[in-house]
DNA sequence: GTAGGGTTAG
């Protein structure tokens, strides 16, 4: 068993070295870049020798009595024993004991340095149990959990922290919203952000920079940053750089240039000097209205203050000159990077390729594409999702699918934005085993699909006329919060209606109604056609009354009638007042058809009065037939008030033929 | 040796 764990030991100084064992000759250099580990190490005593010693023989209480070894070495010894060993529970049973708090936050961050995500894992769970934790073990451990991508154990793990000051301690917090917002949880990390402030937390400068962070890459962005810096601003806390260059980004991901000028220049007034990424930043902001004036001076700005254009500002210009259309001053920079060997990667081509390719020049696109594999430039794949878009969006869809199947035999990698673009490129070409094959792929790498995938595939489902499959997907669509748009919507409520699938199309109208999304007027008449003839008139009623203004005349009509011959005889009254109320006369032959309805069904009798008093109030006049019928009947609804009222209407109507 | 950041492509 020793022996195991010495071999094992000895093996692992030899493959990984450790950076607590110094090695005899240490450069100036290496020491400084090494200080970080060493700092563990600067306040011992042990020599060198002593150490291998101490690595050698793990340590153990009796061997700390026994031996000459200080219980501060001994603490040393054990430290480094831990540290080094291959299997960390026995060497912990071992020497965990000697051990305080601050000898195991130094293993914990060493094996967090190195990646060891198993074995911070592990030593932390025995740090918990043994009661052996403090502030600094949680923030490491949490910022290393967050690294190995695991927020929701780091969650669990917060969640179940008893001790509320170590809840709301602002280190603790801190670190914990920086795993959720590192790992694309931004929202998460909002509502836990309120949460530990009710709970007690009181924020810092690096809490509020940590949120920001967030901000960058998500929908409302900069609003939610306004908020932030607002809070910010009221708990009279200073805004520094890093706070500045961050705030810069989320503008100009946001297209707010003007702001992010205005950050720019509001931190140079405070003294900060801007460094690369807070002007790569601010160009960035130019690029969105193509401001290439602007940009040129900047980066001149930039010169003059001391700095080289690196390679990210001459490629953020790049794409400032291709989004303000400079295709020319394009190529000429691109030269520039190729000169200077900043374009050995596909980035500064793909930037050109799109924007010739948006502009509709394929061609230039095609023949910088070609280019690139001569030159044998480095490629993940985007300038494959550029030129197939290129090529589908100028209608070459049989090159499109060609290269498409080149990019799948050559790369086999997948991203969202890749299998969209190559399901695009299937669907357009009609090859369902292909699409079929994208889907399986999509779903075993569980790649979730995007309102771009489900547009993609609807269109291409109603173009093969599988609109039940289309209307499924745009049922999942929706259920995955993905708001189809009027025309997708209105394509497939057109094909439902005209297979049948009235339910369904009705379905695909309320996404349509109860989204933000604007709704094309003629929509409510077509739905109603629709809903009328597939019987479904409780549904065409709604939609009748509430846009009856913007539903043709002939279409109110066709839906009138057939609710009074057949929808539910309850609410024929309701159907008729709302008809009128929309402004619509409504024919004595209407009138006869409900009439005669409710002469069949003597229940409803007191309905019948209604209508004929309602009729009355609006000045409509019963016709010969209906009032024999009705008089013929009179018993069902009581002589003397059917004699009153068609008395009544019969003068009513003398009136009227006089006038 | 307790926590934070920002730049370019589909």
């Amino acid at each position: 068993m020793e022996i195991a764990v010495l071999g094992g030991g000895f093996q692992h100084t030899l493959t990984v070295p450790s950076p607590i064992v110094a090695s005899p000759a240490v450069s100036p250099i290496e020491k400084k870049k090494r200080n970080g580990f060493l700092l563990t190490f600067a306040s011992t005593t042990l020599n060198e020798s002593q150490l291998e010693t101490a690595h050698v023989s793990p340590p153990s209480t009796t061997t700390v009595r026994k031996t000459s070894l200080t219980p501060y070495s001994a603490r040393r010894a054990a430290l480094v024993y831990v540290q080094k060993c291959v299997d960390l529970d026995p060497a912990l049973a071992r020497s965990g004991g000697v051990l305080q708090v601050q000898d195991l936050n130094v293993i914990l961050r060493h094996f967090g340095t190195l990646n060891r995500w198993k074995d911070v894992s592990q030593l932390f769970d025995w740090m918990q149990k043994n009661g052996k934790v403090n502030i600094g073990s949680y923030s490491s451990y949490i910022k290393f959990m967050g690294r190995s991508l695991n927020p929701v154990k780091v969650l669990e793990m917060y969640n179940g922290i008893r001790d509320e000051s170590m809840k709301n301690n602002v280190f603790v917090c801190n670190s914990i919203l920086s795993c959720l917002v590192r790992n694309g949880k931004f929202e998460s990390s909002i509502k836990l952000f309120d949460q530990m402030k009710r709970g007690g937390l009181i924020p810092d400068a690096v809490t509020y920079s940590t949120l920001l962070a967030g901000c960058i890459k998500v929908k409302h962005g900069y609003s939610k940053a306004l908020q932030l810096i607002q809070e910010l601003e009221d708990s009279a806390l200073p805004m520094d750089n890093v706070i500045y260059g961050t705030l810069i980004a989320i503008c100009a991901s946001s297209g707010q240039s003007k702001e992010a000028e205005s950050y720019f220049e509001r931190m140079k007034m405070e003294g900060y000097s801007p460094n690369d990424f807070h002007y790569s930043s601010l160009l960035n902001a130019y690029s969105v209205d193509g401001n290439h004036l602007k940009a040129d001076e900047l980066v001149n700005d930039m010169k003059s203050a001391g700095l080289v254009p690196n390679k990210v500002i001459l490629t953020t210009l790049l794409k400032v000159y291709v989004r303000s259309g400079l295709f020319e001053k394009s190529r000429e920079l691109l030269s520039q990077l190729e000169a200077l060997g900043y374009a050995n990667d596909e980035m500064p081509y793909c930037l050109l390729m799109d924007g010739l390719g948006k502009a509709g020049h394929i061609d230039e696109v095609k023949s910088i594409f070609y280019a690139m594999k001569v030159k044998d430039v480095k490629s993940g794949g985007y300038s494959y999702s550029i030129m197939i878009s290129a090529l589908c969006r100028s209608k070459l869809l049989e090159e499109a699918k060609q290269l498409a199947r080149e990019y799948e035999a050559r790369y086999d990698k997948y991203d969202l934005v890749m299998s969209n673009t190559l399901l695009r490129a299937y669907c357009r070409t009609g090859e369902m085993e292909s699409v079929m094959r994208m889907l399986r792929k999509m779903d075993e790498l569980a790649i979730s699909p995007d309102w771009n995938t489900f547009y993609v595939l609807i269109k291409y489902f109603c173009k093969e006329k599988l609109y039940r499959l289309a209307y499924r997907m745009i049922e999942d669509m929706h259920k995955k919060g993905h708001q189809p748009d009027e025309e997708l919507c209105s394509y497939l409520i057109f094909h439902l209606g005209k297979t049948g699938a009235s339910s369904e199309a009705f379905s695909v109208y309320n996404m349509l109604r109860y989204s933000k999304r604007t709704m094309w007027k003629a929509l409510h008449g077509k739905i109603l056609n629709i809903l009328v003839a597939g019987g479904l008139l409780k549904e065409a009623y709604v939609v009748a009354k509430d846009n009856a203004e913007v539903i043709p005349r002939y279409s109110l009509k066709k839906f009138t009638v057939t609710f009074i011959k057949s929808g539910n005889i309850n609410m024929v009254n309701d159907v008729l007042k709302a008809v009128h109320t929309s402004g619509l006369k409504i024919d004595q032959e209407v009138f006869s058809i409900a009439i005669s309805r409710y002469i069949e069904q003597p229940e409803k009798k007191e309905l019948l009065l209604k209508l004929l008093q309602w009729m009355m109030g609006q000045g409509y006049v019963v016709d010969s037939t209906s009032r024999n019928l009705i008089l013929k009947n009179s018993h069902l609804f009581g002589r003397y008030l059917i004699a009153e009222i068609l008395s009544k209407q019969h003068q009513m109507s003398k009136v009227l033929r006089t006038q």
